[in-house]
DNA sequence: ATACTCCATGGAGTCAACTCCAGGTCAAGA
DNA sequence: TCTTGACCTGGAGTTGACTCCATGGAGTAT
């Protein structure tokens, strides 16, 4: 498969695609004759993964080591193990702000909903005008 | 409050507060006679308003806009409220690739906590392994 | 052979959001 | 009075993650 595929059926760009093979997210693939990238199936699956995982935040830099390891062999199943489960406490801690915002925006559009419809904000010791 | 105190409650350097405050996401704060911020309790909340809504990742720009509409007075509620809709939308999206994120983990995890007690990871052709 | 399109590379540039720094003011304590 | 520590400002520097660009090679259609 084309980069030009890759980058189409994963919605990033070719440079994006480039960026993360040289920074080390992907690894090494395979070229044409001709010295173009062919990506494999194999492939596909794991530019998948990664795109799936820094769409979520986590930063290159976590996959790069999760990559390395993975490279590394079957050896490496409990530091890989230890460094998905940091991961997911990062996940877990950033679903929480997104929740704890996502209150705070609903409150303030059901206040300011109550706003449009009346024409006057009633005073909320909640409030946070300045 | 001295931006000392501001700081340490809300988890966030000095520095970035001044930041937030020339970059217009906090309203200007009143000033000692010596020229030292002092925070008010109604620049606390805001503070923590902000905080909260950068920490899951709203956009400075779009707080520079909110803060804006704010201090433009109680005719700007429906674009307020047109705006917090909007970002809604963005966390609920950021949401969404977090739990896509955080399923790919939990598989992952499972499966490695698999192998490291079986010394062993059986195929499966979910896997991404390069 | 020419043109066209896709792809490659190395390196520079961009953007958001801070973060750091130099040089200076101010108030309180020894 | 001198020192110390917290604070000020404007501006430069940093970081992470791309994004863009100039230049050049390959493959295909005319």
């Amino acid at each position: 498969m084309t980069i030009k595929e890759v980058s189409e059926k994963f919605g990033i760009t070719q440079d994006t695609l480039r960026y993360y093979e040289k920074a080390g997210i992907l690894p090494r693939i395979a070229r044409t004759p001709g010295g173009a990238r062919d990506y494999r199936p194999e492939d596909l699956n794991w530019v998948e993964h990664m795109v799936c995982l820094r769409r979520a935040g986590m930063p290159v830099e976590s996959l790069v080591e999760y990559l390395r390891l993975t490279q590394l062999g079957d050896g490496t199943f409990p530091e890989r193990l230890a460094l998905l489960r940091e991961q997911r406490e990062n996940l877990l801690r950033q679903q929480e702000k997104l929740n704890e915002a996502m209150d705070r925006l609903d409150y303030k559009i059901s206040r300011y909903q109550e706003a449009v419809k009346t024409g006057s904000l009633s005073w909320d010791h909640t409030e946070a005008e300045p």
